[in-house]
DNA sequence: CGATTGCTTGATACCTCTCAACCCAGGTGG
DNA sequence: CCACCTGGGTTGAGAGGTATCAAGCAATCG
C-alpha cells in the first residue's frame, strides 16, 4: 500500500525534485500511527506531485493534515476540470467503487494521512458513529459537487471568480487579505475558464476597487458587499 | 409528513391542474406500505409539480417508481441548473443536513415512494447492509455530480448534447431510438446551455447524419460511433 | 377557430477563448 | 555582477462560440 503510493508519485515530477526536502513520501521513520478507530499513515507530497491517479485502486482514502490538495478529472485531449481544493481537515479520495474516479495532486507541499478503506468499513459495521461519519464525508462531497455545478453551468466569469474568492476566504484566517495556494491555471480549471479570463477578471475587479492584488498570490478585499452582490 | 408534501406541491401548478387525473398526491386509499426495512409511502405527482423545494425539511427521501424526476438549483434571478434526471429505481432527496439543498420536480407524471429518514437511520444502525446501501446512494450522487462538473466546465455544446444523448440512451430500452421525457428547456438547464443552442445543436447533428429526429421527443441514432467520438 | 405551448431558425451582439507579446521575479551560470 | 533562462502572470487584438432577440411553425387544447 505505501509502496503503491510511492510509485504513484513518480508522475509529473519536477526536475528539481531530487533535491527537494519533500521529495519522498514518509518513510518508516515518519510514519505516525493513530488510534485504531482512525488509523492513519502520514505521507508527504511535494508541490504538484500526484497523490493518486484516475483509475488507481481506491483501497485507501485520505485526509489533509497540512497544505492544499486538488482533485480533478481530465478529458482525453488534456482539458482539466478541478473538482475541488481540499485543506487541512478535509477528506478526499473516498470512493464507492474499486477505483478512484478522480486524480489528486498536491497544490503545494503538503502532508496527508492515508486510511485503509477495508479496515474502516469493518469498524463501521460495529461503530454507528463512525458509520455516520463516513456517510457525512460522502454527503459533503455530493453537496460540494452540486454547488459547483450551479457555478459551472450558470454563472458568468465575474460571478465565478467572485464565488471562488469568497469560498477561499472562508479558509483564510484573516478576513481582509487572503493568500492563494494555487496558480491562475488551477483557478481557471476549477472555474471552467481560461487562465487569461481569470487574470483579466481579477484585474477588472481591482480596477473597480472591489479587491486589491498586492502580489499575484495575495488578494485583499476592499468592497466585500460588491463581491457578495455577485453571488446568487 | 404527507400533509407537508401535499402543501409543497402547490407551487408551479399549471392552470389545468385541478382537472388532471394526477392532480393530487396519493390519498389514504392509494397509500401502499411495504415491509418495515424499506417502508415507503407511494405518492403521485403530475407533470411539473414540485416534489419538494430548496430548503424544505429533509425528513424524507424518495425513490422513483415510475416516470422521471429532475433535481435542480436556482440562482436568485431565476437561472436554473438541473443537477440530474432520476428514473425508476433512482433515489433522490437524500441529504446530509436538515434541509433539502436542491428542489425536485416531476418531469412527467410520476410515482415515487417516500421514505422517512429517521426511521431508516435507526434501522441502519442495526443493519449493516442497509447502512452500506445508504452510503452507496450518497456515493452515486457524488460520482454523478462530479462527472457532470467535467461536462459543464470543459465541454463544448456539441459534446454536451452528445453526452446527454448517450447518457439518456442507457435509460432507454431500445438501442436505436430514444424517447425524451423532458423539454428542450430541461435539457438546456441540465447542460448549462440555452434552449436555442440545444435545438440548433440537435439540428446540426441531424444534418450531419449522426441522428434523426422523427418527432421532437424522439431521437434515432444513425451513427453511434460519431456520437461516441464526441465523448471524452 | 384562436390561443397556447414547445420547438426551430435567423440575425446580431457579446462574452470568452485563442494567439501573441510582454513583464517580472527567481534561479543559474559564466 | 550581469546575462540568460524559466515559469507564472498580465495585457492586447482578433476570432469564434454561444447567448440574445425576434419571427415563424406545428401540435394541442379549449
Amino acid at each position: 500500500m505505501s509502496a503503491h503510493l510511492a510509485s504513484s508519485t513518480t508522475a509529473y515530477a519536477p526536475a528539481s525534485f531530487a533535491r527537494h526536502p519533500w521529495s519522498t513520501p514518509a518513510t518508516d521513520g515518519r510514519i505516525d500511527r493513530e488510534g485504531a478507530s482512525a488509523a492513519g499513515v502520514v505521507l508527504c507530497f511535494a508541490q504538484d506531485r500526484e497523490i493518486y491517479g484516475e483509475g488507481d485502486a481506491a483501497d485507501s482514502f485520505f485526509k489533509v493534515a497540512e497544505g492544499v490538495v486538488r482533485t480533478c478529472k481530465f478529458l482525453s485531449d488534456g482539458r482539466r476540470q478541478i473538482e475541488g481544493f481540499h485543506v487541512a481537515g478535509d477528506v478526499f479520495g473516498f470512493e464507492a467503487g474499486a477505483g478512484h474516479r478522480l486524480s489528486a495532486e498536491a497544490v503545494c507541499d503538503c502532508r496527508v494521512t492515508s486510511h485503509r478503506r477495508r479496515g474502516l468499513e469493518g469498524l463501521a459495521a460495529a461503530d454507528l458513529a463512525l458509520s455516520r461519519q463516513l456517510l457525512s464525508y460522502a454527503m459533503r462531497g455530493m453537496t460540494r459537487a452540486q454547488d459547483h455545478s450551479l457555478l459551472l453551468g450558470r454563472k458568468s466569469a465575474v460571478e465565478k471568480v467572485a464565488a471562488f474568492l469568497m469560498e477561499w476566504a472562508q479558509h483564510s484566517v484573516g478576513c481582509q487579505t487572503i493568500t492563494l495556494a494555487m496558480t491562475r491555471q488551477d483557478i481557471a480549471d476549477y472555474l471552467g475558464l481560461t487562465i487569461e479570463t481569470v487574470s483579466r477578471t481579477l484585474s477588472q475587479l481591482e480596477r473597480d476597487a472591489v479587491i486589491e492584488i498586492p502580489t499575484a498570490r495575495q488578494i485583499r478585499f476592499k468592497n466585500s458587499a460588491a463581491l457578495q452582490g455577485l453571488n446568487s
